[in-house]
Order: C-alpha cells, then sequence, then structure tokens
DNA sequence: CATCTAAAGTTATAATATTACATGTGGATT
DNA sequence: AATCCACATGTAATATTATAACTTTAGATG
C-alpha cells in the first residue's frame, strides 16, 4: 500500500502525467465498449490540468460551451461516467471532483484532500479496502462502494502554515 | 475493531438505548462546558429515533417548530453542533445525517449505510484510522478528519433483496 | 442591574444536483 | 442508401442542500 509515485505536490512532468491518463482513458473505454465522447474529454482534461478537486459549477464555468447554454446536467452526465469508468473520483467531503491519473482499471482510492490548495493525493486502497469488507462481513453487511478520504493539509501547505505561525 | 455491540438492524430495547445516548450527550456537553439547548436536544432525539441517516431537509419537516419560520439554518446549525460533540455524523455519501449511539467521546467511525433502508451502523475505526495516518505519514499528509463509509445493503434489506429474486 | 457572549430568529440567497423531454448522431441491419 | 436503434447531447425547469448577513433573545457573570 504505498503511495502513488506521482504525488501532485512534488514536481513531475505535468504534460506527459495529462497525455498518459487521456490515453488510458482511451483503451479503457475501448476496453469497456464506451465512448469518450468530446464532451467527457473534455471534462477530463480540464480535471485533468489540476490535481484538484473541482466543484461540478467550477468546471461548468471553465467549460468551452462554444455557444451553448451553459447546463449542468452535462457535467453531472460526464462525471457520471468518468467516475463509471474510474476516471474519475467524487470527493464526497467537498462536494466535489478530481480526476485519476492512475493507470489501473477498476480500483478504489484512498483520496487524501488539502483543505488549502484542494489538491488531492490518491492512494491505493487494497489493504484498507480489504479491513472494510472484513468488518462488514463481520456485521452482515454487503458492500457495494467505499468511501475512504482524509481532508488535512498536502506537505506543501502544511509547510507553509508552519513558516506563517512562526 | 470489532462491530458495534447494538446493531440497528437486529432488535434491540430502543427506548434504553435512546435514553443513554442522551444521558450520555448531557454528560459530554457538560464536561465539555457546552450547552444542549432545546433546539440541540431535540435534533438530536430525532435523529436517535431511527438509526437512519435523514437529510437536513427532512429533519427539518419532522421538526416541530411550534409557530416559527422553518428555517434550514437552525438544523445546520443544530448538526454542526453535534457533529463537534460526536454525537452525530455526517454521512458524506448521501449528505446526510445519523445520531450516533456510541457512548464514547471524541471518536472517529466507519458507517455502514443501507441503500435500500437507509439504516447506518457504525463501527470503531481504531485500526483503519491508523493505517489511514500511516499513509499520510508517508506522503507528508497532514490529517485533520477522516471519511470512512461503505454503501451497500444491511442485513435485512440484503436477505429482502435474495428473497426477491429467488 | 449592566454587560458580555453564545444561541436563536429571520430573511435572503448561494451552491449542488436532478427530472423530463426533445433532438441529434454513429453504427448496425436490411 | 434507407431504416432503425441505442446512446449521447441539448434545453429548460426545478429540486435539494447549505450558507451569509444581520437582528433579537437568553443565560452567565461581575
Amino acid at each position: 500500500m504505498a503511495v502513488e509515485p506521482r504525488p501532485p505536490a512534488s514536481p513531475h512532468d505535468h504534460q506527459s502525467c495529462i497525455s498518459e491518463a487521456l490515453a488510458h482513458a482511451e483503451t479503457v473505454c475501448q476496453s469497456r465498449n464506451k465512448r469518450l465522447t468530446e464532451n467527457r474529454r473534455a471534462v477530463l482534461e480540464l480535471l485533468l490540468d489540476s490535481h484538484c478537486a473541482l466543484g461540478a459549477y467550477e468546471i461548468l464555468r471553465r467549460f468551452d460551451w462554444g455557444g451553448r447554454a451553459q447546463a449542468p446536467v452535462q457535467v453531472y452526465r460526464a462525471l457520471e461516467f468518468l467516475e463509471s469508468m474510474g476516471l474519475a473520483h467524487r470527493v464526497a467531503s467537498s462536494n466535489a471532483y478530481v480526476a485519476c491519473y492512475r493507470l489501473v482499471e477498476r480500483h478504489g482510492a484512498v483520496l487524501f484532500v488539502c483543505k488549502a490548495c484542494r489538491v488531492v493525493m490518491e492512494c491505493e486502497e487494497v489493504k484498507l479496502g480489504s479491513m472494510m469488507d472484513e468488518l462488514a462481513q463481520q456485521s452482515g453487511f454487503t458492500i457495494h462502494t467505499r468511501l475512504l478520504e482524509a481532508v488535512g493539509y498536502c506537505p506543501k501547505c502544511a509547510g507553509e502554515a508552519e513558516d506563517a505561525s512562526a
């Protein structure tokens, strides 16, 4: 259960990080016989751009509507699709959405959400997930989806908070 | 990390379960020098009544306003207070709120939320919590709050789903 | 009683999400 | 190519969830 190799707070080749994620998205969709349409792709790109949790209406505002009316429902539809493909995650603690940069199909995730800059760091949830399954089994509960989040400060923002108080 | 001794799906003495929780609430508030006012207590009682996740507006509708205007903000204020005291939890997966029946101060929780009947079963999160802490530490993240939920079917509703399909 | 603070009251509005129905589009089938 | 179908999009309206700003009240304390 190691931390992902590409923590957003540290420097990385963001362009290739994005293009790899997009290529992966294409693959995932093809393999499941779904279409990564223009809208869906555009929303994914918007999300991929920032490593941050964005609200649906923030996406809506940034979206290039090309003359069409701004329609929340379009954004939500794209998000729902991306989630179902494992290409984005809902950040329940802040009613927001974040792109997934991991090139892994069908996975759960632990999300570490920074209160200050909204960056989201994603980790594997294999061990945590199976522990929850165990707990569930003990009580006869049937799990469909798991939600694992922590809210706090990313390394960068934690450091800045320290500086300010010093 | 055993399942709580009072799983809501199984029969229990609900009256004493409620009154114990209320007594505990009084104690907690006193020990922290906070007031469990009428409003706060009334919202807590509403929640305690059902073992279920209720939306804020559901609480608002069930609330006895005694001639006053129905005000969402009052409900949210009470909920915020109860949460801060560890007497209720926000159910992030469904934007709802549930009473806490555990007589333990200042605790995290794993919530198992039934999609069908909305019952919430709460477990300790000690082990899961410390695993998350470990993960966080590895990546330099500072955790303030954790969110651990599973959505699925409680034993009762899972059974019914089986019956229906049989 | 004067004063201070936490809580409640009131009104308005912001932010998030969904429903319903019409229209378009790409791919398979004939 | 014409037809059909499933899926995706377009559009409008509305439901649901949450907060902001400001006033008034109630409880504690000197």
